[in-house]
DNA sequence: CGCCTTTGACCGGCGC
DNA sequence: GCGCCGGTCAAAGGCG
C-alpha cells in the first residue's frame, strides 16, 4: 500500500463521504492561497522536523510517517511530547511514511498519536497534574500525600487529557475562539525567536488550558494545542463574532469516539484560516452553515458524525 | 476595583 | 548530582 493510498484509506475511515473529508482535510476545503497541500509540504516545513512533527500532530494526511519521530533531527516538539511515549513503547510506532504498508491503520494511529499524547500529558502532570493531585489530596492525607500523588501519577498515570492543535494562518497571536483566557505563563521557544503562551480557561474549575505559539519556520502560522474539556458553555456574551469558530465545538462534553480510532487523533483537524483574504469569510460562512444545521453540536462534530455517531441528536 | 498580562522564580522530569 | 527544559506560580504592575 502506498502512502497516498493508505492516505485515502484513512480518509475513507475517517470521513466516509468525499464532501465531508474534504472539509476535515481542512487543506482541501479552504482555498487558502493556492494549493493547501502544499502548505503541509512545502520544503520549508520539511526543513524542521519539529514543525513537521507538528504536521504529523495536525493533519490526518500524515499519520502515515513516523520518520520525523524517530529521527536523530526531531525538534522539541517530539521530544516533549512523544519521545517518552515512544520510548516507553520500546518499538517504534507501527506506522511507516514512505509506502510501507501499516500493519493497520487504527492500530498504528492509535499507538503512535495516542502516545503522543499521552507523553505530553505525563510531562504536564509532572508539575500541574502533580498539583492538583496533591491539592485534592492534601486534604485528606497530608504526610503522604506527595508520595502518593507521585505513585498515583507513575502508576495510574492519571487520566487523559484530550488534546489537540492545530494550525492558523494569522496574524494575530492569540485567535478569538469564543472562551475567555488569562494568561499564566511564556516562555521561550527553544531555536524559535517567538515565545509560546500558556492560556488557562477563566471559568472557574474549568480544567481546559492551550498554548500557543509561532511557527518560526513560517511566522504566518500560529500553531494552538488545546488541552483538556470545557466543562461549560461559550460565555454567552461572547457568542456571535468568531465565537464558536475552534474550541467551542472541540470541547463539548466527552467525545464517544469509535474504538478503531483515538480521540486525540480525531480531534486533529486542521483549520488553515487567513485573516487577511476572501477566504477567510468564506470558511467563516462555511461553519455557520454548520452551525446553523446544528445549533446544538459544534463545528467539529457536525462535520466528523461518522466519528461521533453517539453525538448525533 | 477587578481582571488581565508580564516576568522571574520555582518545580519536577530527564539526560548526561 | 548537576544542569537543562518545559510548564506553572505568583507578585507586581497595567488598564479600563
Amino acid at each position: 500500500m502506498s502512502e497516498d493510498q493508505f492516505r485515502e484509506f484513512f480518509y475513507h475511515q475517517l470521513f466516509h463521504d468525499d464532501q465531508r473529508r474534504t472539509t476535515i482535510g481542512g487543506a482541501t476545503t479552504f482555498p487558502y492561497s493556492g494549493s493547501h497541500s502544499s502548505a503541509y509540504s512545502t520544503p520549508n516545513f520539511s526543513a524542521d522536523s519539529s514543525i513537521h512533527a507538528h504536521l504529523q500532530m495536525f493533519d490526518p494526511s500524515y499519520l502515515s510517517f513516523t520518520e520525523i519521530l524517530h529521527g536523530p533531527a526531531a525538534g522539541d516538539y517530539y521530544n516533549s511530547i512523544s519521545d517518552q511515549a515512544v520510548k516507553k513503547e520500546e518499538k517504534p510506532a507501527v506506522v511507516r511514511g514512505g509506502g510501507e504498508t501499516p500493519a493497520t491503520p487504527n492500530s498504528s494511529i492509535s499507538s503512535s498519536s495516542t502516545e503522543a499524547a499521552a507523553g505530553d500529558e505525563d510531562s504536564n502532570k509532572g508539575k500541574k497534574g502533580n498539583n492538583q493531585v496533591k491539592e485534592n489530596m492534601e486534604d485528606g492525607e497530608d504526610s503522604t500525600s506527595k508520595k502518593e500523588a507521585k505513585a498515583k501519577k507513575k502508576g495510574e498515570k492519571k487520566e487523559k487529557q484530550p488534546r489537540f492543535a492545530f494550525m492558523t494562518k494569522s496574524e494575530v497571536d492569540h485567535l478569538e475562539d469564543g472562551y475567555r483566557w488569562r494568561k499564566y505563563g511564556q516562555k521561550a521557544v527553544k531555536n524559535s525567536p517567538y515565545p509560546r503562551s500558556y492560556y488557562r480557561c477563566t471559568t472557574q474549575k474549568c480544567p481546559v488550558k492551550k498554548r500557543v505559539e509561532r511557527s518560526f519556520q513560517d511566522p504566518s502560522i500560529v500553531i494552538t494545542t488545546y488541552e483538556g474539556q470545557h466543562n461549560h458553555h461559550v460565555p454567552a456574551n461572547l457568542r456571535g463574532n468568531m465565537a464558536g469558530l475552534f474550541a467551542p465545538s472541540m470541547f463539548a462534553p466527552p467525545l464517544e469516539v469509535g474504538p478503531s480510532f483515538p480521540q486525540e487523533i480525531l480531534l486533529q483537524m486542521p483549520h488553515l484560516y487567513s485573516y487577511d483574504g476572501g477566504s477567510s469569510s468564506n470558511l467563516y460562512h462555511h461553519q455557520q452553515q454548520y452551525q446553523q444545521q446544528f445549533p446544538d453540536y459544534g463545528l467539529l462534530q457536525d462535520i466528523i458524525p461518522p466519528v461521533f455517531p453517539k453525538q448525533e441528536p
